[in-house]
DNA sequence: ATGTCACAAACTTTGTGA
């Protein structure tokens, strides 16, 4: 199987892009973020003109994920529903079983400052997330989470971590929470002896695609059944290059998994 | 040198979030 997480920052926006490498690389499934539209909106015939069943959790100007499957599209749930600061609950976690794999998407808060209250609330759903990730894990499916999780785990994962002293996304207490979130039982895929952690995000501001600035944000997480299938992680780089990019790539996982299996 | 992008208000420009 090979399966994908984007931040496509707007799948209106975004959409020839996302259309042409669904075709090109023919994913069994695609985990967005930042749909950056309300239900009625997202795309859902071109989608599934290219072969692929849609579950959409969107909210209209920020936010919003979504699955997109062609092994099966089943017991979806949306969840993480805390309210940010300013009292509106956020679109940010959606959860589906596709074949064998019980599979979420998740868009995880940016944080804004240190010590901000979106800081807390950053903190604040992911510890909400573990709880949610262990309640998926009992489910006893192959489980992968996978997302923009807004954190960089390691400082080998940022350009230059003397410049990131101090921000959000490399905080101690960010990466403790991401921590926590692993201990609830799953593996940070890319990061598997024998893989190589890449950059999946580089700021549209200053070249820092074309000067190789980039950060290590989206994850795909999976629990040890997911793990011993793993075959091959890698950013596909070649959307962020094109014209209208996401300031994102995709990240896919091939996994020696029967994509008929356990329906 | 925060040098870009996307969205939506009620605008051909600005505020907001990333």
């Amino acid at each position: 199987m090979l399966i994908a997480t984007w931040n496509v920052n707007s799948i209106q926006a975004r959409l020839p892009l996302v259309l042409e490498w669904l075709d090109r690389r023919r994913p069994d499934v695609l985990l967005l973020q930042e749909t950056k539209c309300l239900p009625g909106a997202f795309p859902r015939a071109e989608v599934e003109a290219a072969g692929y069943q849609v579950a959409d959790h969107g909210e209209g100007r920020w936010n919003g994920v979504a699955v997109l499957s062609q092994v099966g599209l089943d017991e979806v749930a949306t969840g993480l529903d805390l309210a940010a600061p300013d009292g509106r609950v956020e679109a940010r976690y959606l959860a589906a079983d596709c074949g064998p794999l019980r599979i979420a998407s998740v868009y995880v808060p940016n944080g804004r400052e240190l010590g901000h209250p979106y800081f807390t609330y950053k903190l604040a759903f992911l510890e909400e997330l573990r709880g949610r990730v262990a309640r998926e894990l009992a489910g006893g499916r192959p489980f992968i989470l996978g997302g923009d999780f807004n954190i960089a785990p390691k400082d080998s994962d940022v350009f230059d971590p003397a410049a990131f002293v101090g921000q959000t996304h490399v905080s101690p207490e960010e990466r403790a929470a991401l921590a926590s979130v692993l201990g609830a039982g799953v593996v940070d895929l890319a990061a598997l002896p024998g893989q190589t952690p890449s950059y999946t995000y580089w700021d549209y501001r200053q070249g820092f695609f074309r000067r190789g600035l980039g950060m290590r944000i989206d994850l795909l997480l999976g629990s040890p059944d997911v793990v011993s299938a793993v075959e091959l992680v890698e950013v596909d780089r070649s959307p962020r290059q094109a014209a209208r990019p996401s300031d994102h790539a995709p990240l896919t996982a091939r996994l020696t998994l029967d994509s008929r299996a356990g329906a």
